[in-house]
DNA sequence: GCCCAGGGGGCTC
DNA sequence: GAGCCCCATGGG
């Protein structure tokens, strides 16, 4: 059920080349400064980065707390992602070197139980994290997954992260392509069902699997 | 003006 | 573990 729901997406919307950064360094900026926030904020915030060139990891260890913070207002909570950026360089630095290629070397449970430590990151940041940015094999859940799959009558109102994670690493052949390509889908498809742009389900490929059609 | 958004921490019970 | 508030911008 769950590779045919990929399927029908794929095709309905075409492959979504996520993540969109350049770099492994902006995959994980990203995905700290997104916390919350449409794409949309983010994209501002990495440009006003750019501009101060603090385009990586190594730059965001250097510069000034005060200065990030000014750069990434447009994420929202941007005092506290300013920390949450120097809580994760100062990880790295401390315990890696500050060499991204050092940490990703090891197994995804342990990273993960690491990076879930540091203040700042939670499930969702830190797989998408290990992901896209690690290439690790793991499932990343965040509220459209849970928001769409409850209503497809596919997972539980109350399951936990890791319940969900659990159902879609066990019903999915192990693959980083479809992993990630899949989160993309559903992030496509939460916005396109988002009740401020789009009322109906009209577009959602996934219509006659709804259990609640009028409740997006 | 009001509502809500791709999250996480801290606190309470 | 669930429920609630805090953080504090931008767009519909």
């Amino acid at each position: 059920m769950l590779f045919e729901i990929y399927s029908r997406l794929l095709s309905t919307f075409g492959y979504r080349n996520w993540w969109p950064a350049e770099t492994r360094d902006e995959v994980i900026i990203g995905a700290i400064l997104t916390q919350s926030v449409s794409w949309k904020n983010v994209k501002t915030a990495l440009s006003n980065l750019r501009d101060h060139d603090i385009l990586t990891i190594k730059d965001i260890n250097r510069a000034d707390k005060q200065t990030i913070a000014s750069l990434i207002k447009s994420t929202r909570f941007y005092n506290q992602k300013a920390i949450k950026l120097k809580n994760f360089t100062d990880f790295l630095f401390r315990e890696y070197e500050g060499d991204l290629d050092n940490l990703f070397d090891h197994d995804t449970i342990s990273i993960r139980e690491q990076l879930i430590r540091v203040k700042g990151l939670g499930e969702e940041t830190v797989d998408s994290i290990l992901l896209y940015a690690g290439g690790k094999k793991i499932f990343v859940i965040d509220a459209y997954t849970k928001r769409v799959f409850s209503r497809l009558g596919i997972i539980g109102e109350n399951w936990t992260y890791s319940k969900i994670q659990t159902y879609f690493l066990n019903n999915l052949k192990s693959n980083t392509e479809i992993y990630g390509d899949y989160h993309a889908q559903i992030v496509n498809l939460g916005h396109l069902l988002c009740r401020k742009t789009n009322p109906s389900c009209n577009q959602c490929p996934l219509e006659d699997l709804c259990r609640y059609r009028s409740s997006y």
